[in-house]
DNA sequence: CAGCTAACTAACCAAAGAGTTAAATATATT
DNA sequence: AATATATTTAACTCTTTGGTTAGTTAGCTG
């Protein structure tokens, strides 16, 4: 099955996945910015920034307004939030597995507690 | 220009890009698997799912050692962790700015702090 | 060795992605 | 009304991705 989620997930990691659309996230991470002025640092037609723009968009990332003949960019911080709790949640998930065999090492032999556990 | 560290960020947000890859590393997040054992909550054929592996393994986020004819796999909690990072960074720079502009209204008109702020 | 299981590679296909140029739209300015 | 600016749409190309089936390699087991 394919949930409302998993769609909302994709589109954002999809997103991320591309250092142009990350540069964008991040110099919109300290203010709005017009097409132009996010397109300025790249060596790229302005309808490919655009493209660019369009996944973020549909990712959930950014949005944008109309403001006379500009379209400032804003980013929606909530979308990030989204896949930053997946990744958190998947990571304690991993991490509670080396909890739990440090509460069993405890158990059965507290002086030698963490010896030769190997977690990379 | 582009650096190796993006390289890498490509292709972890690439290979969360997808559900069955998520899946996949949700259940490794519980334990090492077999290609057999990661494959059979799927509708897909088993050079699917290998194809997803390589993905996920060229992304960084599993590794696979050799058991007899199986191939266990193993996630590799630090890509996540490099995706984790780039995403908390980012997040931090949004927050920062209004940080400061409440730090500005504190200066400004103390009792009035936060007022008409938007966030979202 | 023969046969079984686990997994991979090869070859193919359809669809999506990332980029381009050229043309269109929306708004402001003169 | 004409022109200039900001941005998008359309149409096209090339590459990548996600999936398939069929055949192959590696290792176990009888």
């Amino acid at each position: 099955m394919t949930t409302r989620a998993d769609d909302t997930l994709d589109a954002a990691f999809a997103a991320l996945a591309d250092p142009t659309r990350r540069a964008i996230v991040t110099r919109l991470a300290r203010g709005d910015a017009t097409v132009t002025e996010l397109a300025a640092p790249f060596a790229m037609s302005l309808p490919g920034i655009s493209k660019h723009l369009k996944v973020l968009e549909h990712g959930g990332l950014i949005s944008r307004r109309r403001d006379a003949q500009f379209r400032p960019c804003h980013l929606e911080a909530d979308a990030l939030d989204g896949a930053l709790d997946w990744i958190t949640t998947n990571r304690r998930v991993w991490n509670e597995r080396f909890d739990k065999l440090d509460a069993l090492l405890d158990d059965l032999q507290p002086a030698k507690k963490r010896a030769g556990r190997a977690r990379g």
